[in-house]
DNA sequence: GCTTGCATGTAAGCGGTTACATGATTTT
DNA sequence: AAAATCATGTAACCGCTTACATGCAAGC
């Protein structure tokens, strides 16, 4: 379980709210850690009893206040912790293998707009990550230098790119499959 | 939910019972989707009073007996219909890319041995694939013509390849920022 | 004698998803 | 007038993980 490692990275990149974090998980970090506003709120609540995280009531005009989270001392050494302790690699999860192996039961060409959909999708994400290199790492607007975070965070996004592009190629040899199936067979 | 849909494709390709299964889960299928033997029963329970499979008590010399169940029609329509279905592209969950993040905020080359670890696991996977690959599809003992459910398998085969060497790949790149992060900074 | 393989389960707990709920402000 | 944004929550459910449990046979 990382949700509470992933928010504690989140927190001290940059402090804040229950709802501002939500949004995060829908960019950047979410990239490879997906999470929702009610998991977020709860974990934060819980993590704030154990003392990882301060909060600040943060009152706004024309807003809803908000509570302001940041990463207290005990919390920095609950993260420094788990980063010195070995994970299991991931096992991948994956939906469209299933179904593509399912569809030897069934009639292969009925996986091709599907897959066309997810080709769309991949695609969608390979251009958002590429325009998120380009503005904060390879563009003219970019820093010139990067600090140990900048650097770490564009590796991260050159491992989401590769993993997109590799997909899309996938993809092509699924469909090519697919095609080479459907019609004589 | 696909888990019961990987176990009605499974049992497809082959009826067995929820060891046998299991096992199948730890390799050609657990490359893409993961259970345990607990989880596997209690699913097969309720597919067969759903009635989406059948079970055959087959007693064995020297060993327990065992159940085998095999895809009864409504399991086989309940397929169909899922195939039919549109489903999200994954969302990918990857705690190494939190823990890389927040490497930041603690001793980057500390993470060193830890990537390492991750390239062996993946290396191996990579090497069990490819024999894999060998024996089944393009080895001088594979069948000479695939028929569409070989060839699905084929092109899943060479999707969890080409994911473990993106990987490979990738860990390489971070592994080089970390050396680089390491000691001057 | 110990471990591994075959074979099937129960029980507890928890992380995550989905649905529901509220309320003000800004934009269309 | 309606929809979207900001902001925080409660409640129910469910899938999944981990731990515990049993029992026999074969191999080291």
């Amino acid at each position: 379980m990382a949700l509470e490692h992933a928010i504690l990275v989140s927190l001290l990149e940059q402090p804040g709210s229950g709802y501002e974090l939500a949004r995060r998980f829908d960019r950047s970090i979410g990239y490879f850690w997906t999470a929702t506003h009610q998991q977020i709120y709860r974990v934060l609540k819980r993590m704030e009893g154990d003392g990882w995280i301060d909060v600040r009531e943060v009152p706004q005009q024309a807003r809803p206040d908000k509570k302001e989270y940041s990463v207290a001392a005990p919390g920095r050494a609950v993260l420094s912790a788990w980063l010195h302790e070995p994970i299991e690699p991931e096992s991948v999860r994956h939906e469209l293998a299933v179904k593509i192996r399912g569809a030897a039961f069934d009639d292969p060409a009925a996986l091709i707009r599907e897959v066309e959909r997810h080709q769309q999708a991949h695609s969608d994400r390979l251009a958002h990550y590429l325009a998120g290199e380009r503005r904060d790492f390879t563009g003219p607007e970019a820093p010139a230098a990067l600090d140990a975070g900048q650097e770490l965070q564009h590796v991260v996004l050159r491992g989401g790119i590769a993993y997109e592009q590799m997909t899309l190629a996938w993809l092509d040899d699924v469909l090519a499959t697919l095609h080479r199936l459907g019609p004589e067979r």
